[in-house]
DNA sequence: GTACCCGATGAAAGCGCTTGCAGACAGCAT
DNA sequence: ATGCTGTCTGCAAGCGCTTTCATCGGGTAC
């Protein structure tokens, strides 16, 4: 060992008789040495605790066994179990997520890309298709695979899986035409800097108008995704639109403050009013009586995701475009509007 | 630019006319270079859109400029906002956050841990005090510094952030207590692999023993964390030791769990039932009435977290251990048990 | 005008590892 | 014996960047 610090791989080929290209192929080319020289390497690694440098592998082999991923607030549930299922499915792989959070701005966004480039992230995950042009810049530069995720990219210039927002929203908010309701609110999620969110409320609109209906500004509130801010979402359009008998919600939490602050006030639901989200978080399933809501496979986009990145990488190819099913699921907070009979 | 590929800094060098020495100084030591080199420097590199070679950089400086965590299920919401919160001070500061996610594995932990110092991180996070000797073995070796979080290292001998989940839950059970219940049930987390859950449990032991109480084995149920085991956990408890006023979950989406089962068996929560969590996560403020529970700083463990080490890798030094409060949130969900009067 | 110092620059030696190439050696056919 | 093959090993040249040390001017002090 080299007077202080950690072991070197030359201290490995020393003390196991051996040159440094022996002991380098011992390590990772097993195959390539003859098995008694190659537990000699072995025994001197293991008695020296021998490490190997990360950084120095990278730069000698042109590959750093990285995967980067830029994701808004992790914080959101849902969000979570996709960056787990991404970092499983790499780990198991022989790669690691190199990950990168930003509030919803995508010029945090774009920082968080570069930086992820120059660690040399092999692939790269972004979520949504709503970027900067810089941001897509730089990843057409890089020369590594990428998906954006989520969304499902419509120009097909882009590898994408996710699923499309405005169909699943267009199918929801049909579910509620079906049952009668034509007075139809919106707590949409902030569509500034969030396609899913505004493809989730031009499903609506794309729905109602299928219907020859509309979906007048006042019956239309934009609220960040939380349960708080849902309860308030609700509140307002209570007071500034009233008498539509039910509400579109661009997530579920947001659903869940709508639902919450019709029970503060003691509007019936479903039966005065019917309430549907989106992601299909556990809760829906289990707070009686059960959200109806767009199921997501959040997990499985994160592992598909995954998957893809490593085939190109593996110089396989995957179709461009993977879209994943997104049913409605139906369960207690819908109901035919009041004064209408049940389908 | 070298043939093909992305240009390096000698490209960069060659085109501004200065030297490969001074390119480099001109972009990450810009005091050393006279302001009309660097412009020329600065200006080469935006032309050829040149970008860093980390790993060189990091092999050069022997700096990686990247912290890595280990994380259990990343997917429970709690611990995502905690990611967010350490990825984002981690950005701040320059540094890059090297995610790997196990399931409550301890050999998967140890795994993890390996690969993140082999890919140079220059501190690490981990979960909790319940590691294998391995894990510790790894971390003394790799000489940079590491932070457990969520639970404080009681040994003193890791540096830790977090809270004492124990202290906590002795408080909440006391709370129960307080309130006249005697007859009290939990619904545990996973104690076998998780010291988090399995100090829960044992402060609501210590809570009861101090009254002259004890916790029968029917009394107790473990479920891995989630709402749908809440409910299950809370029907076999009702069933195999019935009679409780109170149960004590070992988070807030078993205590949900348990909430709901009680909804669905016409038991009034809290008049015939009190039942508090651990964690406060959003929905526990909202749903009504509202859940007890303890709030967990999750957010602020992922900051100090990055802020400590950072502070660290400065040179600085840090109170080894630091313990959050983790204070008692009383909602809805708790009251006096049948029969016994207001206090 | 000389001596000295300081700021700016360049040459070159690594950082720790991989890998193309060639040498050594054993085994086999001739 | 000789030549050939194929396997295993070592040499040494990088991978792209940082940084020490030396050099070179020009300014200031005398």
């Amino acid at each position: 060992m080299s007077a202080i610090g950690s072991p070197r791989l030359a201290d490995v080929a020393r003390i196991a008789g051996v040159s440094l290209a022996t002991a380098s192929r011992a390590l990772f080319q097993p195959l390539l040495v003859r098995e008694g020289t190659r537990q000699r390497v072995l025994a001197a690694s293991a008695m020296l605790g021998y490490v190997p440098h990360g950084a120095a592998r990278a730069l000698a082999t042109r590959r750093s066994h990285t995967i980067g991923a830029v994701f808004p607030p992790v914080d959101n549930p849902i969000f979570a179990s996709s960056t787990h299922a991404l970092a499983q499915e790499l780990a198991a792989a022989g790669y690691t997520l190199l990950l990168a959070s930003h509030d919803y701005d995508l010029h945090a966004e774009l920082a968080a890309t570069k930086v992820l480039v120059e660690r040399g992230a092999e692939g790269l995950v972004l979520v949504g298709n709503d970027h900067l042009p810089e941001t897509y810049a730089v990843l057409a530069r890089m020369g590594a695979p990428y998906e954006l995720t989520w969304s499902i990219d419509p120009s097909g210039l882009h590898h994408s899986v996710g699923l499309s927002h405005r169909g699943a929203s267009i199918r929801i908010a049909q579910h509620l035409l079906d049952l009668g309701h034509r007075q139809i609110a919106v707590v949409a999620g902030d569509t500034r800097h969030n396609d899913r969110a505004a493809e989730r409320l031009a499903g609506v609109r794309d729905a109602l108008a299928a219907h020859g209906l509309e979906l007048p500004p006042d019956r239309v509130v934009e609220a960040k995704f939380s349960v708080a801010n849902g309860r308030e979402a609700m509140a307002k359009l209570l007071e500034q639109a009233p008498g539509f008998t039910a509400v579109v919600a661009g997530n579920d939490p947001l659903a869940m403050g709508a639902w919450f602050e019709c029970q503060a006030r003691g509007i019936a639901v479903p039966r005065a009013m019917s309430i549907v989200g989106f992601d299909d978080i556990e809760l829906a399933a289990h707070i009686a009586p059960g959200l109806t809501t767009v199921h997501v496979p959040s997990a499985e986009i994160g592992r598909l995701a995954a998957r893809r990145l490593l085939a190109r990488l593996a110089g396989q190819s995957v179709p461009r475009m993977m879209e994943l099913p997104a049913p409605v699921v139906v369960r207690g907070t819908t109901a035919p509007p009041p004064g209408v009979a049940n389908a």
